[in-house]
DNA sequence: CAGGATCCCTCTAGATACTG
DNA sequence: CAGTATCTAGAGGGATCCTG
């Protein structure tokens, strides 16, 4: 990790120590908040790609249910990570795409995601070796 | 983005897609699972400066339970992300450190939560002014 | 000191049904 | 098509007491 990597991460640690770690004002905890939820990442990763409609992003992610499709794009549009246009056509359909602050959250947020397809194997051999020591 | 996370991350989109996005298939759900906890990225933060004893951890993050600060760690470390030794003293003392695994995770991972600490206030403006548009 | 065990509660997320 | 409304189960998380 380089220096000044680690000295914006020690600048959000400090502000954290500062408030307490009170989620509303430690800036990790604030965006790790919304972009760690169940379907976040997947519907950016959607959307980073090319914009989508409502029904294509259901199809993409098959097993979201409707309720949590609709709860989690609100969410990241509250937040300025993506924008809803809504076209009056008859039946109306609505598109959804990223924002600039979307693109530019997904930069390193896409590194983790790939880091996670490169080590995903690692990863569940540590927990199998965990699980196999009895410290399950 | 450059060409070669965009391919990656595509290579773990479609395992989901073959896999209909299965929790324990998707290796962006399976990693980011664990990391999305309340008080993993935090904890990791911590030990990526240096190693750390139990009463340490819970000392820079004071409003953890010590019953999750507990759970937290086994996590992490069934994973593979960090390492517990035990010193047999009187009374016991135990180390938390990262292992290289928990390292290469954090090297992209400290970038988003830089991301975080820069982009705090923009995410924050376009939440207001969201909720004055009366969206809320 | 570093936890394990237990109880309890909130909040998330899923299923189902209905609408402009 | 693109949602909203309601109900409910279950996980995540907290408080407290106990122990090697």
């Amino acid at each position: 990790m380089d220096q000044a990597v680690r000295s914006a991460v020690k600048a959000a640690t400090a502000d954290c120590d500062r408030n307490a770690w009170d989620a509303g004002n430690c800036p990790v905890r604030d965006v790790m908040n919304r972009i760690s939820g169940k379907w976040s990442t997947l519907l950016l990763e959607a959307l980073a790609e090319k914009p989508h409609r409502f029904g294509e992003l259901r199809r993409l992610v098959p097993d979201i249910s409707q309720r949590m499709l609709t709860q989690t794009l609100r969410d990241l549009q509250r937040d300025g990570y993506i924008e809803r246009e809504v076209f009056p056509t008859k039946p109306p359909s609505v598109e959804y795409r990223m924002t600039p602050l979307g693109r530019s959250l997904f930069g390193p947020l896409s590194k983790v995601l790939a880091w996670a397809a490169e080590n995903h194997d690692a990863v569940r051999a540590a927990r199998r070796s965990f699980d196999d020591a009895g410290l399950a």
